[in-house]
Parts: C-alpha cells; sequence; structure tokens
DNA sequence: TTGTAAGCGTTATCAT
DNA sequence: ATGATAACGCTTACAA
C-alpha cells in the first residue's frame, strides 16, 4: 500500500500538496493537479482512514445500535441508514444492544474510541447511563422511539397513529375491537399505542378489549383465543406489531373465521412481515427506511438536532374489511 | 478525552509502561500495575483505537458485505457475526453489494482504507473485480455461497441438501413434486439445488416439474398456479427459499387446496420467515447464525482458511404430510 | 522493571 | 502555489 509519501515522490511534489489535491482544497495549479492525480491512480493509492482520522479527530463512521441485529424493523432503518451513509462518504457500524441494553455502553465507548461522527440508536431508550456512555461530543439522535426527553429523535406519534389506527376500523363499521398490545414495560411505544387505542374506543363510546403478547408472532395466537373466547362479537383486531397480526390473521383462520370476512386484522409498523400472510396485512405504517435516512442526514447536517415527529400512514392490503351498510350513490347534485 | 499520558503523568510512570499495562504485556511490577489502573480509571481513560491502529497497522474491525442489508437470511448470519465479533472485542462494519455487486469493489477499497482485520461477504460471488478492491493482504471468507474456487467460503452442500429435500418428500408419499426455482442467474445457489432435486427425481425414476419465480413472495403464487394447472395430481410443492414457499402456502390455500393434507410445502433455508405462515413451513435448514460465528472465528484464528461445507438439516414443522399407506403396527418381538 | 524515542500516515500551520 | 515541520495518540525497539 503505498502512502501519500510515495505520491509525492513520484509526482514530484511534497506531500503537503498531495493532501491538498486529493481533498478537493485550493492551492495549487492546474498542472501539479494532473501529476498529482496521475501519480495517485498510478500507485493506487488511498489515504489510510486511520491516520487520517488520528489528525482530524474524527472518523467518517457512523455507530448504529439495535436491540436485535435481525430484527426486521430495525433492518428496514438500517436499510435507509446504509443508503445515506454510503451516499455521504461514510460507513456504517453495528452493534447490539441485547436485553436491557446491557451492552449498550460497551459498544458506546467502542464507538468513542473510533471517534465515529454520530450515533444511531434504533428503539432504545437513552438512559441516563447510556447517555454518560455517549460521552458530550457525539451527537446522536434516537429512531422509531420518544421517550418524551428532548434528546434527538425520529418517531412517529405512536399515540395518534394507534389513535388514527382504530378510528380507521371504526370509520369502516366495527365497533368491537380488540386490540393485542406488546409488552409495554420493554418496548416503550406500546403505551402511546395503548392509550391512542383506549382514547379512539372511548370517544366512541365502545369498550376497550385488550388482550396481551410480547410483539413477537407466537404470542398471538393465544391473545387471539382469548378474544374470541370472552368476545365472540369482535368484528376487528388491532394488533401493535405486524409479526402479532400475522400470527392473528393465522390463528383467526385456523379456528374456522375467515379474514377479513368474518374478522378483519390491523398490524403496525409495515415491516415484510405484513406481506407473508394472505391476506396481506392492512397496517399503520411508518416510515422506517426514511426514518434510517433522516437519521443520518440529521447526524451530519449539523442540523440542531431534536425530537422530531414524522407522519404515519395506514397501507391498505387485504386484511381489513368493510362492514358499512352499503352506502347510497350519491344523489345528482342540484 | 484523556490520553495515555495523561494517565502516565497521573500514575507517575511513563506512557510506555501504561501501555504495557493496559494490554496487558509484561514487565512492571503489580504495584505499578494497580498505580495504572487507578490512574486510567479515574481518569475514565479509553485508548484511541484510530492511533492505536494506525501503529500496529490494524483495526479491530470486520468488514461485512451483503447483497441487501435488511434481507432476513444475511439478518440470521449477521446476528452470528455480531455475537462473535463481539466476543472477541471486534467490532462490525457494514456494507451493502446491491445489485450485481455494483458497490462491493467501493466498498472493499474502503474496508482496506481502514486496515479491516478480515472481510466476511455474504451471499457475494468473489469474482475477479472483488478480488482485486480486496487485495492480498485482507483474510476474508464467503458465507452461505459457493462457486466451486477455492477461496475460502462456508456454506452448505445446496446440491445434497436440495436432494436430501426431496428424498425427505418421495420418502413420505409424494411422487409428483413440483419444484419452485428463483433466478439461477443471479443467485447461484439455485442451481445447484435445482440440480440436487433433478437427480431425486430422476434416481426414482420420476419427471421433474419445474416452474420459474425470483426468491421472492411474490413470484410463488403465478408459479403455484401454473404448477396446478399443467399438474393438478401434485402433491408436494418444494420451494427453493421461504419466502417463495410461504407465497406458495397462501396461494394454495387462496386457490382452495388444503395445506398440508392435498398439496405439502417444503421450503428453504429456515429463516424467521418460515414461521410466520399457517401451517408453519417444514424447511431445508441452513445453519445460518452458526454461520457467521464461524466466519468470524475463521478469520480471526488464522486457521487456513478454505472452503468448508456445513451440515444441513430438515425442520420439521407442519407444512408436510405423510402421505404413505399406513404403517402396519409393529409385531410383538418374538 | 522502566524510560526514551522513533515512527505509523495524515493534516494543518506557517513560511517562502 | 508550494514546502517544511509539527503534531494526532499510540506501540515498540532499544537503552538503562
Amino acid at each position: 500500500m503505498s502512502t501519500i509519501r510515495d505520491v509525492a515522490r513520484v509526482a514530484g511534489v511534497s506531500p503537503a500538496t498531495v493532501s491538498r489535491v486529493v481533498n478537493g482544497l485550493t492551492g495549487f495549479s492546474e498542472q501539479t493537479r494532473q501529476r498529482v492525480e496521475e501519480a495517485a491512480s498510478r500507485l493506487g493509492y488511498e489515504p489510510d482512514t486511520l491516520a487520517r482520522g488520528l489528525k482530524t479527530r474524527q472518523s467518517p463512521v457512523l455507530g448504529v445500535l439495535a436491540p436485535v441485529v435481525s430484527d426486521a424493523l430495525a433492518s428496514q432503518i438500517m436499510g435507509g441508514i446504509e443508503a445515506a451513509a454510503r451516499a455521504r462518504g461514510y460507513s456504517v457500524m453495528l452493534g447490539r444492544t441485547g436485553p436491557h441494553a446491557v451492552h449498550a455502553p460497551g459498544y458506546l465507548r467502542n464507538f468513542r474510541a473510533f471517534r465515529v461522527a454520530g450515533v444511531i440508536l434504533i428503539s432504545t431508550v437513552v438512559t441516563a447511563e447510556i447517555r454518560r456512555a455517549l460521552g458530550d461530543r457525539i451527537p446522536f439522535t434516537a429512531v422509531a422511539i420518544r421517550d418524551g426527553s428532548r434528546f434527538p429523535s425520529l418517531a412517529i406519534d405512536d399515540d395518534l397513529a394507534a389513535y388514527d389506527g382504530t378510528r380507521f376500523l371504526q370509520r369502516l363499521g366495527h365497533d368491537t375491537i380488540g386490540l393485542i398490545t406488546g409488552d409495554t414495560e420493554s418496548v416503550l411505544v406500546n403505551t402511546p399505542r395503548m392509550c391512542g387505542y383506549q382514547r379512539a374506543m372511548a370517544e366512541a363510546g365502545l369498550a376497550p378489549i385488550v388482550a396481551y403478547g410480547d410483539s413477537l408472532y407466537d404470542s398471538a395466537p393465544p391473545a387471539v383465543r382469548t378474544l374470541m373466547t370472552e368476545h365472540p362479537d369482535i368484528t376487528a383486531i388491532f394488533a401493535l406489531s405486524d409479526e402479532m397480526a400475522a400470527g392473528a390473521v393465522n390463528e383467526l383462520q385456523r379456528l374456522g373465521y375467515r379474514v377479513p370476512a368474518q374478522v378483519s386484522v390491523l398490524g403496525f409498523d409495515n415491516t415484510p412481515t405484513a406481506q407473508h400472510v394472505h391476506p396481506a396485512l392492512t397496517t399503520v405504517t411508518q416510515p422506517l427506511y426514511h426514518m434510517g435516512e433522516l437519521a443520518v442526514e440529521q447526524l451530519l447536517s449539523s442540523i440542531r438536532p431534536q425530537p422530531h415527529i414524522l407522519p404515519h400512514t395506514i397501507t391498505h392490503r387485504g386484511s381489513i374489511a368493510d362492514r358499512r351498510p352499503q352506502a347510497v350513490p350519491a344523489p345528482p347534485s342540484p
């Protein structure tokens, strides 16, 4: 591997000049530029990122932490992060916080030792310990989570999204709507989502019906059985994750219900899982990929980072039935 | 951030001694060790990875490249990589090769500029161009792919795995078995898998029935329709990816077939997708997580890396029916 | 057992 | 427009 000195020698200039050319600064003649660039490409010169980082006290790396590496939701966000980082010449270093975020402080110290340019925390609460491990030099942002603090974050309004999802179901004529929530203790977003559901039900004068899962597929079938046994008149189930919604669809069909004809199912997040069941899930959608892109931009463009709310939408597929009485054709306008 | 000199000053020793203590070398008294460690922890000293790497010409990082960041199969492998890397004090840098691996050379040069300790290529063919971008200093290994070359790799025997999957179906009494393959051009593993299937069929004196998909969910329904229209007597479908198998299960049910009673479905890979349909997929299983762990060990333990074949298994869930005539109860032993 | 000093490859300051 | 030169924070001979 050739160094900047090798290039300098071949081009007949000083290392400083090579540096200027390579970094696109000013202060060299067109002729010099050409000589340097030719020498550089002839030698296959590639600046040493480590040496550069040592000198500039920063390396072109973004640290990313997620609870589980192989999680579908985190993976989507990662996709956006990778694309945006790559476009700006940054690399991505990946870590997993693990249960109760036990590995987070270690990874964070690691990131700091690498002098990363920024840190992205996916679905991870910024605890005091994390804040400390982060130090106060590295910009960071939390994604897909909002803890009410004033730390920078990028997320949807989970309360409103669940409210809108519930209202959507109500407007289509559903009034007995069961909710399957995830663990509200370990997964922070479930709390506001439950609130949104309950508010929508209360406003409509309907009784909330809640069953508990753990956000994963396998927790849905038992929840569905409980729901359908205790409330046989349920016409729609709102699951607070796509995995649980998928489990609900499959379990309902196994029990002999037709989906959506007899029971509709609404998912949450819009991960690829939503398309892996039949009928495919209509689901409350988070702009996951976009969140990843934005997180990178926010970190890198020194826009003062702060809590930021992104719009949610509802993605329509086949798991919801319209139960309204047949609409009367609009009368001709007067 | 304090440096090694700060620690040295506080501990009343030289930077060299601090370095020795911090790196667990020999050549210092117990008393010195204590003083240094106390000073280090009091100052919250963390060695600068960049400076260290510049000096040692190596950084504690593993570069990982996958075709798509958010791919389920790659994610599972990534899980194993992260765990093993973390256990050995290494970080993971992630990149995406993109269509036709266009981004691979760039990422590889990047990894080299970082002086990574090794590179893992997930589901990526080691082309001459990639080989070149890699240089000949960095150890690397390909995972979940085998291209017949002598480059180091970690994969199952795809041919044999598909053969075994087909034989498994045959032993359960299936003889009209349709195959849904993925793109054999862009996804290398599909070719040996198809061969394995065809060999098993030929050996059993059965006619192969092949439909073409692209490895993704949406390509399965049309393939299923073709298969069932042209061969209504099919009793089993072998899909060369879990996503396609999931799509097949759902489409079969939509068409009114009972799975597995009327038509069985066998998947491939055993990604989480296999558990997201009902009935859950019986599937030919690759030890994905383990492959990730092994890749790291192979790279880091200077065991001479070479092509390595891992055992595949069949994971039994509910998507396959036993069509053998009822077995006669074993007679009482004489 | 401990310290001194020379780099690792780069950037940035200051001359020229 | 260009070149010397001094760091950046660490490891590692080589001395002592």
